[in-house]
DNA sequence: ACTTCATATGAAAGAATGCTCATATAAAGA
DNA sequence: TCTTTATATGAGCATTCTTTCATATGAAGT
């Protein structure tokens, strides 16, 4: 932990705060998918899925792996677990009532 | 990790993906200190440091502590440790080159 | 009560992001 | 090569976030 975060951590926090992005990750944590597949159970667009996969997959936050015409698109668990099983303790500690803030909102 | 991370997440990554509160986190890990003299040493003006410190405190990523007229913030180091460890993790594995990432700015 | 020091808050301008629509690339089959 | 399917990309609008400036609150000392 001497390292500083500041300039290392921006672009990977940047790219998990966002609704779209983070939704796309759930549901590949489920199972890997290709993009229509996953625009479908997002209830989005194709083309709204391709644009926020993008940052994920430079970040490595996702993985790629093509077959054919469909890009199968996969979640790091490596890094993403530790992440989310952090945030899941730290919610239960402070929100107490289902994800929902403490203080205010 | 069966808990949906989506809305319990956005906010604390929303906290987080910002220079400036990211700084602000970094200087207090080494140690304590007033908005005054945190703004000092991140060159910037009180009433920022102030503004940026606000949601950091609502999603308890930061702690206060009123001594008198001033206010003693500290990182929540239980939570922050252990997410900027697994960060550091997955940089030095994909982006080699001190924090720049691998595919492009 | 008044002054000073420390922090917080509000509003507004500017910058950055996200989303949508249209279009481009790319692979596979006929 | 033409068509179809799958994904990626680009530009523009709308929205949100960030920062700044001005001001308010609050604590402590005189």
């Amino acid at each position: 932990m001497k390292k500083r975060p500041t300039k290392l951590c921006h672009r990977f926090f940047i790219n998990l705060a966002n609704p779209t992005r983070l939704a796309a990750i759930e549901q590949l944590m489920d199972k890997p998918m290709s993009v229509n597949e996953l625009a479908a159970v997002l209830g989005q667009e194709q083309s709204m899925v391709s644009h926020n996969l993008k940052p994920l997959l430079q970040c490595n936050l996702i993985t790629i792996q093509r077959q054919g015409k469909k890009h199968i698109y996969a979640v790091n668990q490596e890094t993403l677990n530790p992440i989310f099983a952090t945030i899941q303790t730290h919610a239960q500690k402070y929100c107490p009532a289902g994800g929902k803030c403490l203080k205010g909102e």
